[in-house]
DNA sequence: AGTTGGGTGTTACCGGTGGTATCATCTGCG
DNA sequence: CGCAGATGATACCACCGGTAACACCCAACT
């Protein structure tokens, strides 16, 4: 009867969330460059009882890039709104990456870059992330696309390169937000979306030759 | 007469600089994680050799940095040609920007991604660039903004969009790159150009506008 | 009850990496 | 020759990630 260890395995996978709690925490007081010693320190214990749940620092980081990665997709996966309106959709997805990355700056910089070199799991799960995004981005986009009855060849490339430009512009603006009068989120939401939304009408038309 | 201690000097400047070839070397051969007793096996020395020239890893980062970012300064300094074609440039830009990270992935890789964790010199260095280039975008990007007679205000945020924008198409392209046929530097360069030029029309006031 | 075994904790250690102190050697030059 | 400074190497330390070994606690079985 395996009534025991079904309890155990409960109590494991509980204990495990609870020193990624610590990891967590650790990462928001001592910076991204949290070690080992420290996440075991934030949770009360030693090393080895942090190493019987979370193996290494690889399973650390892919750990946590799976919970921030799972907020930010539910951050990002805006209600549709009853009339779907595509270029509304995108405006609050923006402006909630913007949110999401103003209130969390170390979290976020642990998660895209020190996450990554700790473990090629971190880049495989982050690579997943932008790519399930991206798809979704490019579908929208072809869609609008073959609205306009433009070449929808380019619109994968378009999609990431979306999504870079918000995130360069995401990250220009988090660096400034304090020096100064800086642009409020929204306004550079609506500004970015105004920018790639009209950058779609500069592809070419559907007939062939294009590109 | 310090002639001694002038050619000591130069002596010394010009050995520090065989050790970042050698680093160089061995980031192409070893891949993007070197350890300082790499580049000094690589360089036929020990370590303590290597940190009379090289003071500690920050060091090294930074003055690879250095080097890389001079080198795609070079290559992004395109001449402008005599008709001055905004657009041509920033085509030409774009497809060396492609040229350089196709050409070298893994001292790409260091740049952007190992360096900036082993000292904030090298954040600093890549900021730096990062905002020369943009400020260079910005001004070609105003002044046909007020071409255009649009509203010059978040051209800044588009520089730095646009800039990410790039970075991120090209690593979906080079990552992408091996994979069945995809579509050429020219061609990405061309579809981005295409992009972001009309985005520029999307940017706002002065008067009402199309779609 | 007592024993037993899994879960939980700690101390002490290893291997690797960045960085340094100390000592040996070579070179140029009066 | 003999000195000084530059150059070299060995041996070491500190820190971090990771692990082995051992000690405790508590529930379950007889």
């Amino acid at each position: 009867m395996p009534s025991r260890t079904a309890a155990t395995q409960e109590r494991r996978a509980r204990r495990r969330a609870e020193f990624l709690d610590a990891a967590d925490a650790a990462i928001r007081e001592a910076g991204p460059a949290v070690t080992m010693a420290d996440v075991a320190a934030a949770a009360g214990v030693t090393k080895p009882v942090l190493d019987r749940f979370i193996s290494d620092k690889g399973d650390l980081a892919g750990a946590l890039a799976d919970r921030y990665v799972k907020r930010l997709q539910d951050i990002l996966d805006v209600e549709p709104t009853e009339e779907s309106d595509p270029r509304g959709m995108l405006d609050r997805t923006i402006t909630a990456y913007l949110a999401f990355i103003e209130s969390e700056p170390e979290i976020y910089e642990f998660l895209v870059q020190r996450a990554p070199v700790e473990s090629p799991d971190v880049i495989e799960h982050l690579s997943r992330f932008t790519h399930r995004l991206a798809g979704k981005v490019t579908d929208v986009v072809t869609a609008e696309l073959d609205r306009f009855g433009r070449s929808t060849a380019g619109a994968e490339a378009f999609a990431h390169g979306m999504i870079g430009m918000v995130q360069a512009a995401g990250d220009w603006w988090l660096a400034r937000r304090s020096e100064g009068e800086q642009m409020s989120r929204d306004q550079l939401s609506r500004h970015l979306v105004r920018v790639l939304w009209t950058g779609l009408a500069g592809l070419p038309p559907a007939d062939p030759e294009t590109t």
